[in-house]
RNA sequence: GCGGGUGUAGCUCAGUGGCUAGAGCAUCACGUUGCCAACGUGAGGGUCGGCAGUUCGAAUCUGCUCACCCGCUCCA
């Protein structure tokens, strides 16, 4: 029951502290959501994965981590100051909201007829299409609100003068103006101040592409990655973190010569795929989706998704397909724009062949929380097993593949007495001085220890028993088989360090 | 933003004809046991989402509000 199973994650996730809602005791902040104690481990795990993969197992890749803030023309060179900005409208009569762009166009003046509100059975009624030149794309009515800006990225204000007190001191002069004049003399005390959180890591690659080439001495094909977060005014947030205002981008902008761009384009929408499968996302749970062509950013060539079938509670009751990850193609778009915004050459010269160029890029964007929450729901599961009873029971186990586990071993001592304790402690210290995160634990049964730890998703278990103290060996119950091998004490952080490697 | 649903302990949920708020699990302590969610005893933990109103009295009725879920819309 796929239903039944996100509600279950996300009780599991806020019981064993993965995630939180923001702020829950104030009641709770739309959309915005916290990592505990594992989440941040499992999500570290992720970008370390990534960063990894991208960065460190690549010679053709470089990092880049820049400000949030960035100066406010980068995002009028982008377009998405004005991409972002689509006015919105409400109608009277059936209550939609909807973009005016997209609206279907009527002569002003002329007669529109449509049913009270909406609704089929509701009465007919006639009015008149305004100066607007469109109607309720839903119903056909023409009683509409004025067109409102919504502007998709956070504004915020740079510098220490408050631009709320220039407004105060500029009331009367603002009173004395119509409602465009208003808005267009507002717009100019804030455009003073005005910066924006970024609503990707992108464009930091792009404004430092000269940079990069000038320090690192990298030449095309060759990338830029940058993990780190971003905010976007979402109309509509949902479930968990998938859809969230604040969330983290793993992004690698790869630069490449024009021409070759379709091939490097194949290359990495492959590659991005299987990196998800590598780390134990099943492949049922995991699909490349093409978009077409009216679905594709004013600056895009193309573009895939690789997207996750999520247990969404959904009216199928089975579940949805939600993207991760977007692999485009850029084109030059975003270099063309800021070389002509900043009068920058922003060309690539190759002087083997004296060929100048301004690259192409394919951009593989992916979402870290989304990513999280994927890996989390894939490793859910649940194995009917009989008590000691012989009674129905359900074992809960998260199967995280062990490089991205938050915890990567438990060390028990099977009882507390007999020295099992501090031979416990010793191979936990031995461990953690390897940097190998694990968790001791000596309270209750040791049936109850290791569940508890299946229901983090600890890939192992280190029982130390009697026979520790007599043979200097311990057991390594592994996760998903439930069995266990004895390997001696020695050997227990070479073989965990193998094993989440 | 609209429509529908939900909100009681960390989790899952009872509760009501309006009076001192409950269970199971979880957590902690002690004891016992010792390899797959054991047993006993005890303990801690609740602004009944928030604010206001009606009332002698509100978790319960009314209004507003916040958050979450579903649908529509949106997703450069």
């Amino acid at each position: 029951m796929p239903n039944d199973t996100m509600k279950k994650i996300v009780s599991l996730a806020k019981r064993r502290g993965f995630i939180f809602q923001s702020s829950e005791i104030y009641g709770g902040l739309k959309a915005c959501y916290d990592y505990g104690p594992l989440g941040v481990e499992l999500k570290r795990n992720i970008k370390d994965a990534w960063w990894r993969d991208m960065v460190h197992r690549r010679e053709d890749v470089v990092g880049l981590d820049c400000s949030i803030i960035m100066h406010p023309d980068v995002w009028k060179a982008s377009g998405h100051l004005a991409g972002f900005s689509d006015p919105l409208v409400d109608c009277k009569n059936c209550k939609e909201r909807f973009r005016a762009d997209h609206a279907p166009r009527k002569d002003a003046g002329t007669e529109t007829e449509y049913r009270e509100n909406g609704k089929q059975d509701g009465k007919k009624l006639k009015g008149v299409v305004g100066k607007q030149g469109y109607v309720c794309p839903v119903c056909g009515g023409g009683d509409l609100s004025d067109e409102r800006q919504f502007n998709l990225m956070f504004r915020t204000s740079l510098g220490s003068v408050d631009p709320m007190q220039e407004i105060a001191g500029a009331v009367e002069e603002l009173a004395k103006l119509d409602a465009k004049g208003r808005r267009e003399r507002l717009g100019e005390i804030i455009a003073k101040s005005a910066v924006y959180l970024r609503p990707e890591t992108a464009q930091g690659m792009f404004v430092n592409f000269k940079n990069i080439l000038d320090s690192s001495r990298m030449k095309p094909p060759f990338g830029i990655a940058q993990t780190g977060k971003s905010y976007r005014n979402e109309i509509t947030t949902a479930n968990l973190t998938f859809r969230t205002c604040e969330f983290e981008q793993m992004e690698l902008e790869f630069f490449v010569e024009p021409g070759t761009d379709d091939e490097w384009y194949a290359y990495w929408r492959n590659a991005r795929l299987e990196w998800y499968k590598k780390l134990g996302i099943r492949e049922k749970n995991l699909r490349l989706r093409d978009h077409e062509q009216s679905e594709l950013a004013h600056y895009a060539k193309a573009c895939a998704d690789v997207e996750y079938f999520f247990p969404f509670e959904n009216e199928s009751g089975e579940g949805e397909w939600g993207e991760l990850e977007g692999i485009a193609n850029r084109t030059d778009y975003d270099l063309k724009k800021h070389a002509e915004a900043t009068g920058k050459d922003l060309s690539y010269f190759e002087t083997e062949t004296k060929k100048r160029y301004i690259p192409y890029v394919i951009e593989p964007a992916a979402g870290a929380d989304r990513a999280t929450l994927a890996f989390l729901c894939d490793a859910y599961d649940e194995e009917a097993i009989p008590d000691q009873k012989g009674e129905d029971a359900v074992r809960t186990v998260l199967r995280f593949h062990p490089r991205i586990a938050p915890i990567k071993a438990a060390v028990f001592p099977l009882v507390k007495k007999d020295g099992l304790p501090e031979k416990s402690r010793e191979i936990m210290a031995a461990l953690l001085d390897q940097g190998v995160n694990c968790f001791y634990d000596q309270s209750g049964a040791i049936g109850r220890r290791y569940r508890r730890m299946d229901e983090a998703g600890t890939p192992f278990c280190i029982t130390v028993d009697a026979e520790t103290n007599e043979q200097n060996t311990v057991t390594v119950r592994e996760r998903d088989s439930m069995q266990q091998t004895r390997i001696g004490v020695n050997e227990v952080v070479e073989y965990i360090k193998e094993k989440v490697k």
